[in-house]
DNA sequence: TTAAGTTGTTCGCGTTCTGCGAACCTACGC
DNA sequence: GCGTAGGTTCGCAGAACGCGAACAACTTAA
């Protein structure tokens, strides 16, 4: 279940084996293992890779069959709650500092424009 | 984190070790195992313990943090689609540009700490 | 046309971890 | 006392992990 839709996810966003190894920080023979059924990842590699992929653990583990279902919704950034909402840029999660730092970036050019 | 999450889960239902070991089809030790965080149960038992105590496996696997939540947002600014999806900082709306600048900016500075 | 790199696959190997039953200690009720 | 249920921990055999290496197929660079 999880090597299929790991697979159909990867072809989807075009990324190679390798590109993923290196976001887990895993050999690229341990996830070729994880999409040919031959090994079975860790629970926190499951975890990263819906992180990763954008989608749930339980669509990767086939609780679900729904891969996301993205309501239209307004985030306010200065309330992010990084607990449950996960900011990436490049399939790399943003840190707080990052997204403090882009909120300081943001406000900074709107008081440029301004002027 | 699914150790302590188990056992959270268990004691608010009052079910014994042997019980959830009983519905699994699992050895009581092999269960008391998940919650001392000895043993890391399969992908498979992860998903069946989230059917049985009513939760999400992301919860389970703490990808998010709320029990009733189904799925964990998962947001990559580069393909955001701001038809759907509204970020604001100040509770002033950004645009493409606003974005486009911050997914510049974190680029740089990965670059620079990667460097 | 070579040479060099990328991608995906599949080995072997050493290590780690799983799952089990058994044993143990409480606490409770008879 | 006795028996039962709940919870913890142990040793063991077997399974599974993660890794690097090697390989063929393909693309890119020189």
């Amino acid at each position: 279940m999880i090597s299929k839709r790991l697979s159909e996810l990867r072809k989807k966003k075009k990324w190679s084996l390798q590109y993923i190894a290196d976001q887990l920080d895993i050999a690229k023979s341990t996830y070729a293992g994880y999409e040919s059924g031959y090994r079975q990842p860790s629970l926190e590699a499951v975890r990263e890779l819906a992180q990763l992929f954008g989608t749930s653990t339980d669509y990767l583990l086939g609780a679900v069959d729904d891969p996301e279902k993205r309501e239209s919704k307004v985030i306010e950034l200065t309330e992010a709650d990084l607990s449950n909402l996960h900011l990436t840029i490049d399939g790399k999660l943003l840190t707080q500092e990052d997204i403090n730092q882009m909120i300081a970036f943001i406000r900074v050019k709107r008081g440029m424009e301004a002027g």
